[in-house]
DNA sequence: TTATTTGCAAACCTTTTGCAAGTGA
DNA sequence: TCACTTGCAAAAGGTTTGCAAATAA
């Protein structure tokens, strides 16, 4: 999806919630989408003093992400271990993470049939589905090496 | 399954990892398995402070969280919204969670399907899956038939 | 003009940690 | 006996908030 498009929208929602668009919130706007990782609220502060452009406070990272979020300009997701990180979505078909347990990878799939499942799932227990966290922990192919070969000395107790 | 029989194997596993079975410890272990309830550290802590018994500080809440989880006597799961909360596991079977975004609820599932599927995606991508999180949100019966019947006043911005 | 937003720093909340005293095995 | 535990209080880590000054509309 064209940047611009996503700007026109951000601009639509700013304006049926009656915010203002500051420089603040294109900015991080701008940075949210011109990255294609995950990322940690801090990690997005820290691109922001970084680099250059109007300068952006913590507080305000946490509320401009709050605005996306509700916006369903970016969604967060929680790694498992506490911490919680972002992605853009505008544009992105749905899917479910996949997190390394040894180097914090993030990886994505998509399942649709799993996505049916889920449906019939919370219809059968009443529920009328909203959303859904999908996160499968394991070891990526590289880490699931490592282990086993370095693995064997150091599982001797 | 019996609780003495949950004693036992607790009693086994801390033996394997060379802990000490102290009365603090005993104690979480029953209260624990005393509730079919999900319950945040914080209130565990509450009941235990409020019941009889030996006396718990905060930090052995923690820390007994910590390892019963290890040994695979409780499983953690976070709410969505930050919170994280607790279920004991021993004799359940594996299932899945559905939360009500209204009124909080926590209801349970299963689905062999899904769990088959999951592997299948992991093992695409080329992970060894160890765990996964599955939390459907939405709004449960009563909640959903609130928001039909309120709804449509409150809807006009 | 004025309601909204920002930055700052302090407050918050939950969880973790260092340490000295206590205690199961 | 002695390695492991506990409680306490302080620290940590991430996020939120009150307030006065700044600003988009």
């Amino acid at each position: 999806m064209k940047h611009s498009l996503v700007v026109e929208k951000f601009e639509e929602f700013l304006k049926g919630e009656s915010l203002k668009l500051t420089p603040q919130r294109r900015r991080i706007l701008d940075r949210v989408y011109a990255t294609h990782d995950h990322f940690s609220a801090d990690t997005l502060y820290a691109w922001l003093r970084e680099e250059e452009g109007p300068q952006v406070s913590r507080a305000t990272v946490y509320r401009t992400l709050e605005v996306l979020s509700r916006g369903g300009f970016v969604a967060g997701l929680d790694t498992g271990d506490g911490g919680m990180v972002y992605e853009h979505v505008l544009g992105h078909e749905h899917h479910d993470h996949l997190v390394c347990m040894s180097c914090g990878r993030i990886d994505e799939f998509q399942d649709h049939e799993i996505e049916e499942l889920q449906l019939k799932a919370a219809a059968a227990k009443g529920f009328t589905l909203v959303s859904h966290v999908l996160r499968l922990s394991g070891f990526c192919g590289p880490c699931q090496e490592k282990r086993e070969s370095q693995g064997k000395e150091s599982e001797t107790k």
